[in-house]
RNA sequence: GGAGAGCUGGCCGAGUGGUCGAAGGCACUUCCCUGCUAAGGAAGCAUACGGGCUUAAAUCUGUAUCGAGGGUUCGAAUCCCUCGCUCUCCGCCA
């Protein structure tokens, strides 16, 4: 959410800076809207004023025993149009929260100008594609034979979910437990087990809701409704919701490993085959909860936390900076990793790393106490690091071989019982 | 699933219709006192949103907030209703 005030003094200002990305905001209603709302407001506290001074005399009155009956004529008519400005007045303060709800960000001057995701720029590249003197399979072919199930998975569920079976499901859960133990044991993350089903404020406080509810699954609960995660950013970043965090605790770093439910409403068509896009995904998540001076310079270090994964399994990849129009909602600075994938011949998003400024803890209330002691709005930044499923999906590509077998990086190999291939038996 | 208890400021905790945004304590901040490692004294100390003044801040002022929402009333932390959460006991259960 949007600083109220900003759009107080420099409508103007953010308008264009919305307009960066893509966003029309309407301002002549936001202007009408406003200045119905101050009106009303003004009027209604000067109503309530004399009806808390007059309940205040009607009080002393009787306490000495005098005649109330005098005040209480005055006080008579208030009750009535008191109710309708209130009432008035909560529709209007309604409406422009709705109205702020579904404002997106505001762009970090760094963030290069576009429309799309060819206009995002490339920071650079780390590693070289390697060259194969075989036809290069792509992961679904190379994975069928060594356990990824496809064909069960759209059985049990439907589309866009796989079964993983034997040395695959064991490889799958050995790149979490390392990206897991990278993030905690050298990064400085506390590792959190959190819920996959919330509630809807929770997905409000991060900006999933209430604009992007035909993203989400959820599930119907006694009157109300639970949604499951699509990334747990969601519940991480939610665990400082309406708190006041003491200056020494930032900054606060968090990391789970979680699955992530997403219906991909609106991707009909695109990678619908292998595991590139799927309903159901692990992935590992980094969050860090931070000092408003510190969030540019913790993104950088959060997008190194992501690449030492990438350049620990020896996988090739770039960093690109998201432009305007290809960034998420809540982000002020985007930056993707994209993995090299040779069967497709081209770089895929692997991870996506952003600094939402106070945006979502705006919406969260979450504060710290600073250097004056009074309480200020943190700002908040997540990252995969990584997205398990597309980190399989790389390996099984990047380190196939002629007769079908599969490199396992020497990092996960502890992770595997010491196995240096995985093969059909 | 059944029965009961509770939810008040950063924390603890008093408050059952009127001058209560809320006693008292702890913590914290500033000042004073005292030289002996901690004690004593004074003051301050919630948040949000408006309005006035101001370049701005400070300050002044209004409103709202005692789990949430609704109701009764001139007036609600206090009474009524609905919901949420926490705890205890019983049952069931990985």
């Amino acid at each position: 959410m949007l600083d109220i005030q900003a759009l107080r003094n420099d409508l103007e200002g953010v308008v264009s800076q919305l307009k960066r990305r893509g966003f029309v905001f309407d301002a002549a209603k936001f202007t009408a809207l406003e200045t119905e709302r101050k009106t009303v407001q003004t009027r209604t506290q000067d109503l309530q004023a004399k009806r808390n001074q007059s309940s205040k005399q009607i009080g002393m009155a009787k306490a000495k025993g005098e005649d109330v009956s005098a005040i209480m004529a005055e006080v008579a008519g208030l009750g009535e149009q008191l109710k309708s400005d209130e009432s008035r007045l909560s529709e209007l303060q309604l409406e422009l929260q709705n109205m702020l709800l579904n404002v997106p960000n505001l762009p970090h001057v760094s963030v290069p100008d576009g429309v799309s995701e060819a206009d995002n720029v490339e920071v650079r590249r780390v590693g070289v594609p390697r060259v194969f003197d075989f036809p290069v399979k792509d992961h679904a072919d190379v994975g069928a034979p060594l356990g990824l199930d496809f064909d069960t998975g759209a059985k049990l569920s439907g589309a866009r979910f796989t079964l993983m079976r034997g040395q695959i499901a064991k490889l799958h859960r050995a790149l979490a437990q390392f990206m897991l133990d990278t993030q905690t044991e050298q990064h400085g993350y506390e590792e959190c087990y959190t819920p996959y089903l919330v509630n809807a404020e929770t997905l409000v406080g991060t900006g999933q809701l209430p604009k992007f509810e035909e993203d989400l699954f959820s599930l119907a609960h006694n009157d109300s409704k639970l949604y499951l995660i699509p990334t747990s950013e969601v519940t991480l970043t939610n665990t400082v919701r309406d708190e006041i965090v003491p200056l020494e605790a930032l900054p606060i770093k968090l990391t789970a490993h979680t699955p992530c439910f997403r219906s991909e409403a609106g991707s009909y068509g695109r990678d619908t085959k292998g595991m590139i896009r799927q309903h159901q995904f692990d992935k590992v998540e980094m969050v860090q909860i931070v000092h408003p001076e510190k969030s540019d310079e913790a993104l950088e270090e959060m997008v190194g936390h992501a690449e030492h994964i990438l350049k620990a399994l020896a996988l090739p990849y770039r960093v690109v900076s998201l432009c305007t129009g290809d960034m998420g909602f809540g982000a002020t600075k985007t930056y993707d990793l994209e993995v090299w994938l040779p069967a497709q011949n081209t770089y895929r998003e692997i991870s996506s790393v952003s600094n939402c400024g106070a945006f979502q803890a705006r919406r969260l209330q979450a504060r710290f106490r600073n250097e004056q002691g009074k309480p200020e709005l943190v700002h908040t930044l997540n990252g995969s690091g990584l997205a398990v499923g597309r980190t399989l999906v790389a390996v099984l590509e990047n380190n196939q071989q002629a007769d079908g077998s599969v490199t396992i990086p020497e990092v996960l190999r502890p992770y595997m019982g010491g196995l240096s291939s995985i093969s059909v038996r």
